[in-house]
DNA sequence: CGCATTTGACCGGCGC
DNA sequence: GCGCCGGTCAAATGCG
């Protein structure tokens, strides 16, 4: 289809745009280029008047005007192609450049992530300074916990790390990280994280084969304190989940994705056996996720997702796939260890103030895992029982700050919030993946969206869309919504 | 027969 | 050190 419109549209092109240039001729040429229209749209009437069917003027006239016509509508026409072509443009144009915004989120949210654990460390350093030495640190700084100044000292941070990477075994002094500020690009600093994680090295100069890291690296100087810090970081990334609450008979959501079942146990305080499944749609792939009903509700289904995938995805899968790196980003950039403490500055990314609703989306923080827990099981009446857990003093929950359109969404209305966050937001593919897999979720909105109401199961779509919103808020921080409804992790299935 | 599922065994982390 | 627990493995089993 497209090419036959294309074809055409240059066809027409070159009639009208002999037409335009020489609508200021002479009157000879106009009828010659009237006779081509008219051979144009209305073959054989030129060979009428050849033959002398019809050789009068006013004839002659009369075919004019209706040519005239017919021109306009072919005016029309040719507009109408040409902006279709410039959208075509724009189309491919929008495309090249959501993948550009791809990478720079991939990158942001790693940059983050390592950024809120240096940060932490950066505290720990304060404290500990403080009580010996307290002439090199900034104190004020550390009760400000808003502004730029913070802000300056995790990038002053990184900029120590992206150096302890290339100078190993130098251990700097809060002076020099002022001057290395300057000079650290974020490529630096996220390649620094990956050859930390894929190659450990102590001040010893040992190295650790890829994957084989120790688990408790000896604390030896500043370098190896880095180190640790780093394999917490990628621990954390590894090990974030995203749990996903909704009422469902089938014995699991569907997702788009295929599974392959590996193991299923009884787990602690929930009558419900928990099934694990790990991602079959390529060999390797890290994804698992555990499904379990709720020992309060049976019929609510509990499905916990982790890892990213590391191969190209359906769309429909796709929707679940950055559901979970999504929610997971968002969820690291500000769960660390004493994230309560930044919560409330500007440092951190509005995201993880959840901008949806409160009753849909919680934070867990709890050890060992970072988790995201949307909860699409409650009715306007009704609070979600992952509610009924503790708030957790750690996280601010103003819940009067949010946006009006999203406060308070039943889950009836969640149909709606799918489809606003999809004509408004553009692409979940926007989504900030936190690693780099995702980077090939590149698929038009149109497809997601054909793929979502495709989709057996609209609650998957529906999830992806919810934390899609998380996700572009989390690239968002003009936004004004500091409130979240969270709780510590009481365990999403026991305890 | 090949693939998926089931299920008991096994492993590592953690708390006591 | 021991037991508990969550998670994974892999042989056995089921199914199309």
């Amino acid at each position: 289809m497209e090419p036959v419109d294309q074809k055409r549209v240059v066809n027409e092109m070159d009639f009208f745009a002999g037409d335009r240039s020489s609508r200021q001729h002479a009157k000879a040429d106009d009828d010659h280029r009237r006779h081509v229209k008219i051979e144009t749209e209305h073959p054989g009437l030129l060979q009428h008047q050849a033959e002398g069917v019809n050789t009068g003027l006013n004839l002659l006239t009369t075919n004019s005007t209706a040519t005239e016509k017919s021109a306009q509508n072919l005016k029309e026409k040719q507009r109408l192609a040409d902006a279709r072509a410039e959208l075509e443009r724009v189309n491919a144009e929008n495309q090249r450049l959501k993948l550009t915004l791809n990478q720079v989120n991939n990158n942001y949210c790693a940059l983050q992530m390592h950024l809120v654990s240096l940060m932490q460390r950066q505290r720990n350093r304060i404290a500990e300074s403080s009580e010996a030495n307290n002439t090199e640190i900034d104190r004020p700084m550390e009760d400000k916990t808003h502004g730029e100044g913070i802000l300056a000292r995790q990038f002053m941070d990184l900029g120590q790390s992206a150096k302890a990477e290339k100078d190993e075994i130098s251990e700097s002094s809060s002076q020099d990280r002022s001057a290395e500020l300057s000079g650290s690009p974020g490529n630096t600093i996220v390649e620094s994280m990956v050859r930390r994680e894929n190659n450990s090295v102590t001040p010893e100069g040992l190295s650790h084969p890829p994957g084989l890291l120790p688990n408790k690296a000896p604390k030896f100087s500043t370098t190896s304190q880095d180190n640790e810090q780093a394999q917490q970081t990628m621990a954390m990334i590894r090990k974030a989940r995203v749990s996903v609450r909704a009422r469902s008979e089938a014995s699991m959501i569907s997702d788009g994705c295929q599974w392959r079942k590996y193991g299923q146990k009884m787990a602690k305080g929930n009558p419900c056996p928990r099934a694990y499944y790990r991602c079959t749609m390529a060999t390797g792939c890290p994804v698992r996720k555990q499904v379990q009903r709720c020992a309060e509700d049976r019929s609510i289904l509990v499905t916990t997702y982790e890892g990213n995938h590391n191969h190209p995805l359906p769309p429909a899968a796709m929707a679940m796939a950055s559901t979970t790196s999504a929610a997971a980003s968002t969820l690291l950039s500000g769960s660390m260890p004493s994230a309560d403490g930044i919560m409330n500055s500007n440092l951190v990314p509005k995201g993880m103030m959840l901008p949806g609703s409160p009753s849909l989306i919680t934070l867990s923080a709890s050890a060992p895992f970072p988790t995201v827990t949307l909860d699409l099981t409650h009715n306007p009446n009704q609070r979600p029982l992952n509610q009924v857990h503790p708030i957790s003093p750690h996280w601010p929950h103003n819940l009067s700050s949010l946006p009006p359109h999203l406060l308070g969404h039943p889950v009836y209305n969640q149909s709606k919030l799918l489809g606003s966050f999809l004509s408004s937001q553009g692409n979940i593919n926007e989504l900030p993946g936190h690693l780099a897999q995702n980077q090939m979720h590149g698929h038009p909105v149109a497809d997601t969206a054909a793929a979502i109401a495709a989709d057996p199961n609209f609650t998957a779509a529906l999830v992806a869309a919810i934390t899609s919103i998380i996700g572009n808020s989390h690239r968002d921080n003009s936004g004004g919504n500091d409130n979240s409804t969270t709780s510590r992790n009481t365990g999403d299935n026991n305890t």
